[in-house]
DNA sequence: TAGATTGTTAATCGATTAACAATC
DNA sequence: TAGATTGTTAATCGATTAACAATC
């Protein structure tokens, strides 16, 4: 294999383990729930305990965006948290556009914990007259034909797709000419978009089957 | 150490490592289309090359669970989909039953993909009465109350959780004590459930915090 | 100050990739 | 048969864990 090709499939963008990036989001909560209980200061010691992983790797995971914690005190709650939500992009007006105002579409809508963070669903579309018209969390869903029209005008960072699997791909395929930089897509589908464009796929599906080959594995193990 | 002593002694500490069983629905996913596609035949070569990993690590992969290619010919696509189907457990009708008829409970309740593998929603339970009594997808709402009393004359595998976060934890509490064996649950908290007990929790929340993540990175590589 | 705990370097462990004999 | 491709062992790479000097 070429020294590029194997490159670009290394797990990493931009320096950061892509295993290392999937921790952040637990950090972030854990340091939410310290917050809200006013506790002031933790050690990497329990903080590791509440992750369920070793000390060692909560420092070594820090200290790849910088040194957040002081010797012989540990780390301030407050601050922490503050620096892995400017890391996250958490608390900075991050604007969305939803297509697909299904149920599961319109579960994410109603989502009050993203709107929370800053991250706000400004627009909602989909392709059913029947559906179009109707309101979700005070958004009226527009026509899907008016997606382009509408990101021209109010340009969106993250696409959310809710849509079903055949009609994904024609979906970031717009999203993505209309400028949008992210998508979060969860259609059970892999979507080809651009180099610069970010794709998250929620794996739905794929969780159930990891949860049943667990269950066929336990059972094998109490028979035994 | 030899190497049966080594790879049984890994099977009796961990079983299948993590990495590869996340793999699994991916290779059950591509198997399908092949097989849908009357595909007879795939090497490792050309699975990893839609898998985009490595043909190594596909043999690899497959050869914890068993040999199902042939040299110079590789896989049969209907056997080796058979055997993994076997392995992940679809197609062996799984009696589920959600809690939690909220928006996204009734998408999970309408996927039909997981109703074609064999994987059930049997029943549907909510807490409010505005909602108890409606239809979904062919099944009556019923009162949570009514949970335990029904488990207990129609056992479930697995209990889908898909209530507010402050409910989760009671909820599985109720599903493991009437006998629910896995728990795939899609409310944004850690659940406690004895050791016995598999969870499979769907990090919704978490995976926008990591496309958010990716694109200030990617944000600040294209200024650089 | 003295104990505590960080940030970082070094060691270990596990997962991925390469190599190749076996064999269809 | 001869080319193709597996299953498996060996080498490499990356991630986790341990160790410890720095220092609050």
């Amino acid at each position: 294999m070429s020294p590029e090709k194997r490159k670009m499939q290394r797990n990493r963008q931009n320096g950061i383990p892509l295993t290392v990036v999937k921790r952040l989001p637990g950090y972030q909560r854990l340091l939410s729930e310290l917050a809200n209980k006013e506790v002031e200061r933790i050690s990497s010691r329990e903080l590791a305990a509440k992750m369920k992983i070793n000390p060692s790797q909560v420092r070594q995971d820090l200290s790849l965006f910088g040194t957040f914690g002081q010797q012989g005190y540990g780390y301030r709650v407050s601050y922490l948290l503050g620096e892995i939500n400017k890391i996250l992009g958490i608390n900075t007006h991050t604007r969305m556009v939803l297509v697909g105002a299904g149920h599961l579409g319109r579960a994410i809508a109603n989502y009050e914990n993203f709107t929370k963070r800053g991250f706000i669903i400004e627009a909602l579309f989909d392709q059913d007259p029947q559906v179009i018209g109707s309101t979700v969390n005070n958004l009226i869903v527009k026509d899907v034909r008016e997606l382009g029209a509408y990101l021209a005008t109010a340009p969106a960072e993250i696409g959310v797709i809710c849509t079903p699997a055949a009609a994904a791909q024609e979906i970031a395929d717009q999203l993505v000419r209309y400028g949008v930089k992210g998508i979060w897509n969860f259609a059970p589908v892999a979507l080809k978009v651009p180099e610069e464009v970010c794709v998250e796929h929620v794996h739905i599906g794929e969780s159930l089957m990891i949860l049943s080959f667990q269950l066929r594995q336990k059972e094998k193990k109490f028979k035994r």
